[in-house]
DNA sequence: CTCTCTACTTAGTAAATCCAGT
DNA sequence: ACTGGATTTACTAAGTAGAGAG
């Protein structure tokens, strides 16, 4: 059953609009007047009046489309989205007719800051601008650097003054750097459990061993099904089985058994969990120990968490959706591959014993601590700094800053566009209509990928098979997009676009790209001559914030309870995740989950009608004042009798427990034991309960019990209600979020200020909806005045 | 241009940890 | 105190985007 968000504006809203995607994933309707707004007052007059006239264009071109934005068709989330869709018509190499790229402005000529990338295998390389430690760290006589990252200490680069230019990416990022190098996973250590092959227990090599019990391991998973997973495991396993010639010669994937290996990692499991806390703490401590050296890297002086500082380890290459590499293995990398990131002046780190260093470099114009080349898909790993450093910090909040920046854009680049649609040259209407889909939509670029790689797309390489035209200018799209998630959304688009997509699907045909000749590449160039440093992902980012500022706003009432607020909260989050296509796999116990919060909410309504009966019973006045009247009565008689039945027994196990242990204690003490007539004279209490509980029923009334007063009974009823509301929010929420992740959008599409100036305004703490790692990353934005907007 | 390479962000899921309800 | 389910964190795959070579 797919629940449905429905929010539904009041008509008479008006600033702002401009600013709301078009879809929301059709969770809102947009109101068919519309004003834009022009609320920038940080703009300089001469642009100003400039955007005001464009906005006077805006209007009067967009009046005819405007209802055209209003009704989208309803999301379907809930259909098998993840059913991986079949590769479809191989994409055969395209042709792209290349005629007039002149339009586009040239892209300016990038600073001649040179990089002068070294080669990995290189010798070292003396670094070029060289100086004494900056100003940055006053350097403090005496004071070392302290452990945490929480000392006062820290380095608090958002509370400096300058960093206000957006560095151009070739800038030298540091002057000194040092850190320890990285962490290898340990050797294997053979477990000597034999696999079976064609029902024979076999002795295999220690490397052939490691790579089966890498599959053994994955054999109750998806990915020990998927059949190209075992083609590809059971490929370079052999490989690796031919390297001894003591190795059984094993032909066929069917007659492996993986079984017992299979078993031994589930008995480790159970070991290990019953390991005591003693053992536990020492493993804990001896992790941390093994690891601190890596933990922390000295960047001009200052310490910064580094954040990945363990190598991969070996395993089975785990490509998502259909991956035509899928179960490949993915080898232990050796120190020889690894590159290593320092300043000239750092101590090299010792390699592991009896081996060296790929090499050292020294580019300041990187963040990345080392580096080295995977084996299944040839491509590049790296280390770098935690999400909580200066570098992902500063970079973190110069991304939300251009997507600020687009605000002061987007009204012009939105009529450019609108107009555009209608060009003549197909370049630019593709590019016009590519560009409205990744506005409205928040549709990824879509680079193109290669043919070892899943089949997934993004906007401009959609193909003719992903969009498909339906009634009343609705475009219904049904594609993988990355991680082969499944983007499904009917939309009613601009008449405009809908000819646009008919026209180009025409010319195109089954298998092929609809935006023929559009390139990722050239659609960045166009918006770069918008705004330096606009491209494709920023609309997302803007989209997405804009999104959340604006909902998070409306739907929050003052007066909420902090429950209340943090359910809309989780509502605006929650909108975005959908505008994002942000989903998760529902796990396996939601339904169960459900119908568990929904018998906590029935007992509740039962206290809750027990008391209201004593109540009255109490103060018959009361039930003419009804102010404790029940708000719903969908308790039925039925489950009553069942739900007291179940009291009872529980009570019965109550007072058995407390009776087994009351001996326990007298067993200790040396002292006889109670007889079980005792236990029998206790559980009357039991019986007297159900002969209570049924009297009630069949008279309809309660006696309350002596000490009882009106008072102590409304207060009691208020607080239930109030349990019972946070329960049904609590609810509500989980099942809206059954299939959506709020996650990813927290994480890197919301701009976190947004979230500080809310939880100011309404009280909210902010451990709330951050998490400890959250606050940490976002601490940066802490310091914003308290009326701060997107 | 087109293709490849590099460096960085974004993403879902597995593993680890936390925490509420007995 | 113990679980087991929920939440958080770790992990690493999969994107974006720009540069540079050919």
């Amino acid at each position: 059953m797919a629940v449905g968000i429905k929010i539904v504006k009041p008509s008479h809203e008006s600033s702002d609009e401009d600013d709301i995607p078009l879809s929301q994933r059709n969770l809102i309707k947009k109101p068919a007047n519309h004003d834009s707004s022009d609320d920038e007052d940080d703009v300089p007059l001469s642009q100003k009046v400039e955007r005001k006239k464009r906005v006077v264009e805006v209007k009067a071109e967009q009046v005819s489309s405007e209802e055209d934005n209003v009704p989208l068709a309803k999301r379907n989330l809930d259909k098998d989205r993840k059913s991986k869709v079949p590769a479809i018509a191989k994409a055969i190499k395209r042709e792209i007719k290349s005629d007039s790229e002149d339009e586009i402005p040239l892209a300016q000529k990038k600073k001649a800051l040179k990089k002068t990338k070294s080669e990995p295998m290189d010798v070292d390389k003396p670094s070029r601008k060289r100086q004494a430690d900056t100003k940055a760290t006053p350097a403090k006589p005496g004071k070392k650097v302290k452990k945490d990252a929480d000392d006062p200490n820290f380095y608090k680069w958002w509370e400096e003054e300058q960093n206000t230019e957006i560095e151009s990416d070739d800038s030298v990022k540091w002057t000194t750097l040092q850190h320890n190098g990285v962490m290898f996973p340990s050797e294997y250590v053979p477990h000597g459990v034999k696999m079976k092959y064609d029902g024979q227990p076999i002795t295999l090599s220690p490397e052939a061993e490691e790579v089966a019990s890498f599959f053994a391991a994955l054999l109750e998973t998806e990915h020990g099904q998927n059949p190209v997973f075992q083609k590809n495991f059971f490929n370079d396993w052999q490989e690796v089985l031919k390297q001894d010639p003591s190795n059984p010669k094993i032909k066929e994937f069917s007659k492996c058994d993986f079984r017992p290996i299979w078993s031994k990692f589930e008995h480790d499991k159970e070991n290990k969990k019953a390991m005591t806390k003693d053992e536990k703490l020492r493993a804990k401590e001896e992790k941390l120990k093994s690891e601190e050296p890596y933990l922390y890297a000295l960047v001009d002086g200052r310490k910064e968490k580094v954040g990945n500082f363990r190598i991969e380890p070996p395993g089975l290459f785990r490509g998502r959706g259909s991956h035509p590499k899928t179960g490949k293995l993915k080898r232990r990398v050796q120190p020889e591959q690894v590159t290593l990131n320092l300043g000239v002046d750092a101590k090299i780190p010792e390699p592991p014993k009896g081996h060296k260093w790929a090499s050292v470099v020294h580019d300041q114009t990187a963040t990345w601590l080392a580096t080295w080349k995977e084996n299944v898909n040839g491509s590049i790993k790296y280390v770098f700094l935690a999400a909580t450093s200066t570098w992902k910090g500063q970079s973190d909040m110069q991304k939300f800053e251009k997507a600020r920046e687009l605000k002061k854009h987007v009204v012009r680049i939105r009529n450019d566009y609108n107009r555009d649609l209608k060009d003549k040259l197909s370049e630019v209407r593709q590019r016009a209509t590519a560009m409205y889909l990744i506005d409205r939509l928040a549709l990824r670029a879509g680079n193109e990928k290669g043919e070892d790689e899943a089949d997934t797309v993004g906007c401009c390489s959609l193909r003719y098979e992903h969009i498909t035209l339906e009634p009343n200018y609705t475009l219904h799209f049904d594609f993988l997009g990355k991680d082969s998630i499944r983007y499904e959304n009917s939309v009613e688009v601009e008449p405009q676009v809908y000819k646009n997509i008919k026209i180009f699907k025409k010319q195109v045909g089954e298998g092929q790209m609809i935006f023929d000749r559009l390139t990722t590449t050239g659609l960045n160039k166009h918006l770069n001559s918008y705004m330096k440093g606009l491209s494709a992902k920023v609309f997302r980012t803007y989209n997405a914030s804009i999104t959340f500022q604006q909902q998070v706003d409306e739907l929050t009432k003052p007066n909420d309870t902090v429950a209340d607020k943090l359910l809309s909260y989780n509502r605006a989050n929650r909108q975005v995740a959908v505008l994002c296509n942000h989903q998760k796999s529902a796990s396996k116990t939601h339904e169960q989950m459900i119908s568990k919060i929904g018998d906590r909410i029935k007992a509740f309504k039962y206290q809750r009608m027990k008391l209201r009966k004593q109540l009255y019973a109490l103060d018959p006045k009361q039930k003419k004042k009804g102010e404790f009247a029940e708000p719903e009565s969908d308790l039925e008689d039925e489950w009553i009798v069942e739900h007291e039945a179940n009291l009872v027994e529980k009570e019965k196990e109550k007072i058995k427990s407390r009776f087994e242990k009351q001996n326990d204690k007298l067993i200790e003490e040396k002292q006889p034991r109670m007889p079980q007539s005792e236990l029998k004279e206790k559980l009357k209490a039991a019986d007297e309960l159900h002969d209570r509980l049924k009297k009630e029923r069949k008279l309809d009334k309660i006696e309350p019990k002596g000490n009882m007063t009106v008072e102590k009974l409304a207060n009691a009823i208020r607080k239930i209600d109030e349990r019972i509301a946070a329960t049904k929010n609590q609810a509500t929420d989980k099942e809206e979020n059954k299939e959506i992740a709020l996650g990813t959008s927290k994480l890197n599409y919301i701009d976190p200020r947004i979230t500080v100036a809310w939880c100011r305004k309404h009280d909210v703490p902010q451990e709330k909806v951050f998490s400890k790692t959250l606050l940490e990353k976002f601490r940066w934005a802490q310091t914003i005045p308290d009326d701060w907007k997107f």
